[in-house]
DNA sequence: CAGTGGTCTAGACCACTGG
DNA sequence: CAGTGGTCTAGACCACTGC
């Protein structure tokens, strides 16, 4: 690794400015490309600090500013005395992280695990919308699915969701009812994609009379409509969702900083 | 400053657990000690790292962990070649830090700052939900206010708010009306109080008709019902409030990691 | 130009994990 | 006990701000 300021894989702002990029963000970078590739995978361990100063001949103080931050948006996992983790979204005893959905008492798993039924799984072609949120060009095949999450039988979460059809290839209605834990998991160990991050809006909504039969509301209940973007490595957008909670008995949470 | 494992400010588990608290804990504890009194007041610089170093009696490098992590909570605001502030909810270009609602096109302020209406401010008793969100004694004093917040001229959120009577003595409505500028900034000039971080439960709901009345709503539109409690330093919780907000025109916008 | 925060290094030692 | 991440230090140098 040299030292002297390099134009290096930051982008420059387009103009005049020489962008300065301190070593350990280059070294970021080298880490994100080499769990982007699978080198390393979710769950396995990454060389240890030293191995990494070593292999990008730079002390280790950078390589663990590096890792922090990495760490600090939840693509490794450090553990003292052990070693350094890709985040994964299965095993991690956060399961579903990216579920902001708490019932009023007790916790999620408190009435056993989340039962899931698909209603229906197609391959399609996108249209304006979903197309431009997931930067596809309008028409290219989209896997489009629905489901209802219940939990300790109670029906709650209504989702439609699409997904890029040329990187899910393969995936079923079959293969989804089989599984086991999160999609999330699925998606890691299936097709090599981890998601990262997410946006979600929020609405109030009055349910259409599909959509409040397939929750199995007996009165007319308004819900919460969720619309997530969520985002592999590199800011890739890899799935939009559209999700409808029943907030009578639940609640989303969350956390201001 | 000693170098020794101290049982320090990081109480214990409870238990057995010695509980080793690294030196820059200690000293994010003295830094914090000094925000809440009151010697490094909202808007104002603190020490420069080496001072602070020289006053505690330890490495510059510890010192800089412990403001990183305050930063990053943030408590402070770093700038580079002018030195470390301690934040504030004034002038901060994020003005409305708490506030998630975007509208659907433009932004926040595209239509100029919002119209606030103060709907009445009285003091009045806590009620049990009210007294044990904010830690007090059913019974106790509380200042109890309703608003409405417009934008563009259009109505769009609904707020009640609950603030402990004891520390917001001589809050009026006369006093908040001629305000401009946010409210949480209010409360640091006013009362020395720094809302820093916050809890958001949300839920779908029906507005009541009053409710409905005072959001000028002319059709039934299921409203996004957002619970806050806000914390000052140390987590203790020193308001409490129920916002109902227009999501037709705009959304919660929320960001997962 | 002096003063601030930001980066980088090299080395010592500590705390935690597993064999 | 060896190997990992976690803390702490001391010092050098860089980038940014304002006078």
């Amino acid at each position: 690794m040299t030292t002297e300021t390099s134009p290096a894989p930051t982008a420059s702002t387009a103009a005049s400015a020489p962008a300065f990029s301190p070593l350990y963000q280059q070294i970021k970078g080298l880490v994100l490309k080499s769990l982007q590739s699978g080198e390393w995978k979710p769950g396995e361990p990454i060389p240890s600090e030293f191995e990494l100063a070593a292999r990008y001949k730079v002390s280790q103080g950078t390589v663990r500013k590096a890792i922090d931050e990495l760490a600090q948006n939840n693509l490794l996992i450090r553990r003292q005395g052990k070693g350094t983790f890709v985040a994964t979204h299965a095993e991690q005893h956060v399961q579903y992280r990216f579920l902001k959905l708490k019932p009023d008492t007790g916790d999620l798993n408190s009435q056993g695990p989340a039962q899931r039924f698909i209603i229906d799984c197609k391959r399609t072609r996108a249209n304006a919308d979903v197309a431009k949120a997931l930067s596809l060009r309008g028409g290219d095949a989209v896997l489009q699915l629905r489901r209802v999450l219940s939990f300790g039988g109670v029906p709650t979460i209504l989702e439609e969701i699409w997904l890029p059809g040329a990187t899910f290839k393969g995936l079923t209605a079959e293969r989804l009812s089989a599984d086991q834990g999160p999609m999330y998991a699925l998606f890691e160990t299936e097709f090599g994609i981890r998601m990262v991050r997410a946006k979600e809006r929020l609405r109030a909504v009055n349910p259409s009379e599909e959509e409040a039969g397939l929750l199995q509301l007996t009165t007319p209940t308004p819900l919460l409509s969720v619309e997530r973007l969520s985002f592999t490595y590199h800011d890739t957008p890899m799935e939009w969702r559209r999700g409808l909670y029943r907030t009578d008995t639940h609640y989303y949470d969350n956390e201001l900083n």
